[in-house]
DNA sequence: AAACTACGCAACCGCAAAGAA
DNA sequence: ATTCTTTGCGGTTGCGTAGTT
């Protein structure tokens, strides 16, 4: 059986909206609201629409102070380091950009930020395809290990969604967008920029207290990245995998030195990304990581800890 | 001028979470 | 505690348009 549709397919009109639509959905929110239903909402007010549809366009086109297009260099900061912070949580990325909708974020990113970013080569953009959809997934791992088990108190979605970004990228504005991107490949050397803004934000996403010094190992399976404390005991053959080995130490090429030590926490948590980062500037994989999907699901790690390969598989190294 | 391709954006789809009954 | 409904979200698709051959 299948899922039961949340409207009349065959008696609901799809496709672009037409300007008496508009008006009439504008008009009746504008007086009355939604009514705290969407999908009684198209009837009550004679639309041939899908509740869900109305909504859309409301939130992403009808609604009041909308902008559109014309992202500046201040906002593209802010979407590439929640992206690399959060990955694509576009409705937490919206919530920190006002006027802005997640739709419009999405889009902006998909077509012109990326591509601003990365470069406009067709192989490299699939691969890149490829490994975010591999970086979200293990994001998601992540945040999902960390809501089941309650970690990062009051979930860390809301704490993003609350957290004021504008604050953290005012003292980053003079930071162009691609040395950013440079330093976090250099070995996340953020210099001065860092203030005490991300340091609490990284404290709400991941846990660690807001002077602690993380210490991650270099090899997480993915669903463990950002929570070391939720990690499996490290792989014997894994000599990076001590205690102390944080990613200023050498995490991700290497050498940097980030003033807000916090910050590991927040750049582990997105190594898998950053890897993936290397491999689009056309640096050395040798010592990323490499994501795949294992059987029936399971992620696996095939990471080259320094020296030797180590493997997680099914929850044992 | 026509055909083809790439791009940008609006809208749709399905899933999961949240809330109500 | 369970089931059902609604909402919110992120991924994807489809269409119109601009650019290229």
């Amino acid at each position: 059986m299948g899922r039961a549709p949340c409207c009349d397919k065959a008696t609901v009109k799809k496709g672009p909206w037409s300007p008496e639509e508009d008006a009439t959905l504008k008009s009746y929110i504008e007086e009355n609201g939604t009514g705290g239903n969407w999908i009684a909402l198209p009837q009550k007010i004679g639309l041939k629409r899908c509740g869900k549809s109305c909504r859309l366009r409301w939130l992403n086109y009808l609604r009041p102070n909308i902008r559109h297009g014309g992202f500046s260099e201040e906002e593209d900061r802010i979407i590439l380091s929640l992206y690399i912070s959060i990955g694509s949580r576009w409705s937490i990325i919206a919530a920190q950009l006002p006027g802005r909708t997640d739709n419009d974020i999405k889009n902006y990113w998909n077509t012109k930020l990326k591509k601003k970013l990365f470069g406009k080569q067709s192989r490299r953009d699939q691969r890149q395809h490829q490994f975010m959809r591999q970086a979200a997934a293990a994001s998601d791992g992540m945040m999902k290990q960390e809501a089941a088990t309650g970690e990062a108190a009051g979930s860390s979605s809301m704490a993003v969604a609350n957290y004021n970004w504008h604050h953290h990228h005012q003292a980053m504005a003079a930071v162009p967008v691609q040395p950013i991107l440079g330093s976090i490949m250099e070995g996340h050397r953020a210099g001065d920029e860092v203030d005490e803004s991300i340091r609490k934000l990284l404290y709400k996403l991941g846990g660690a207290g807001p002077s602690t010094a993380l210490s991650v190992p270099q090899c997480v399976p993915p669903m463990y990245c950002g929570s070391p404390a939720l990690m499996p005991p490290p792989p014997p053959s894994c000599p990076a995998v001590d205690t102390g080995t944080s990613l200023d130490e050498g995490g991700v090429q290497g050498s940097g030195v980030l003033p807000a030590l916090e910050m590991d926490h927040s750049f582990h948590f997105n190594q898998v990304k950053l890897d993936g980062l290397e491999s689009f500037f056309g640096m050395s994989t040798d010592q990323s990581m490499r994501w795949s999907e294992g059987d029936g699901g399971t992620s696996r790690c095939s990471g080259i800890c320094g020296v030797r390969p180590c493997h997680w598989a099914n929850g044992v190294w």
